[in-house]
DNA sequence: AACATATGAGACATACTGTTTCATATCAAT
DNA sequence: ATTGATATGAAACAGTATGTCTCATATGTT
């Protein structure tokens, strides 16, 4: 792509793309955005946005990937990557990136990244899930429940932590990320306890 | 619109019109449809479609509209509207309308239409919650979990229950409705049990 | 200062949308 | 079977968005 990777322009033009998009989405929605009308807030040509991105969800994807990147080096940090420490700083990253998911999530937001969402999200249950053990200790076949239910049950909680993370986001962050994070693993406990015994 | 309520022209039109609908979304996403595919599909001008819909989308609306109207009419049925047992004529009803459920929840439907039936849902399942203290019985706050957290807890359990229904029909429907209503039930009393104390 | 290249302006072909017109075919009712 | 109503098909239409391309210019980097 670019040879010289810092280039001001470059970086000037993704910021105002960026910045525009995200303002747009708030006030209009993402679903009803056309390119022109971002390129046309982000006082950028029309050619400049496709020299660096294939389209909208491309845009979408490449800061998605950005914020990924840095979820994944914050979790890094952690020494146990199987603890439910890993939720605080999952909300830790998602309350950094308030706006962008606010955004993308909420009301005026993209069904489709919501979908993406979840599907980050499913790999990351069904760590957590294979390294507590002691959730599914009461029940009579403690192992099979993943092949046999085929992922019902990462599906289902990926699912629900999307929503309260769009819930959490869109009531202004009612409380701060280790209580969510302490719900959100209790419910996950519940879960796999009540699932177990299927 | 229709003077004469039983024309053949007009219910051989929208019949073809659905099933290329249908037949469509499982081939190539619904997002990917235009009008003019579906039209061609269906054998039928495109003037015709617009016509009777205004666009993809209210021709979805009007075939969903249809089925909750067959849904509602179940429900009523049952004498104990406020029982589990709604969940079954639920699943029932699911499973009599597979394929439309099924192409448009499954992976090329429209997270639109998902969006759209968690909304059905959450009244439910709102409904549902409130006729069924006991799940909040041993809950130092019994009654102000609603207001108190502004719904966060029926939007998770719908959203649950979507994502359940698309598991099930993409899975080509791996146990019977009742087996379905009897997980969901449970753990819908899980979450119920377990978010009381907060 | 010299070079590299990102940008802006605009043209372009393509596609889809939603509306409209009008002649024709098909239906319902008698 | 004939009549009257109307749903339909074909086509044109303006409007909008897409993604590609060219080229002169401005702006960065070295």
């Amino acid at each position: 792509m670019s040879q010289s990777v810092n280039d001001l322009r470059v970086t000037r033009s993704q910021r105002f793309i960026r910045e525009a998009l995200i303002d747009l989405i708030e006030e209009r929605g993402f679903d009803a955005l056309s390119v022109g009308e971002i390129t046309a807030r982000a006082m950028v040509s029309r050619a400049t946005f496709y020299r660096h991105y294939r389209d909208k969800y491309d845009l979408v994807e490449q800061i998605y990937a950005e914020a990924m990147q840095a979820l994944f080096g914050a979790i890094a940090v952690q020494e146990t990557v199987h603890s439910p420490q890993i939720w605080v700083t999952f909300f830790d990253h998602v309350a950094e990136y308030d706006r962008l998911y606010g955004a993308l999530l909420g009301e005026k937001g993209s069904p489709w990244f919501v979908r993406k969402m979840r599907t980050s999200l499913i790999n990351l249950i069904k760590e957590f899930g294979r390294a507590a053990p002691q959730w599914q200790s009461d029940s009579a076949h403690p192992i099979s429940l993943y092949p046999a239910e085929d992922d019902l049950i990462p599906d289902v909680i990926a699912t629900m932590f999307v929503e309260a993370i769009t819930w959490w986001l869109e009531h202004g962050k009612p409380f701060p990320p280790q209580e969510m994070a302490r719900r959100g693993v209790a419910l996950v406990g519940a879960i796999f306890k009540e699932t177990s015994t299927w």
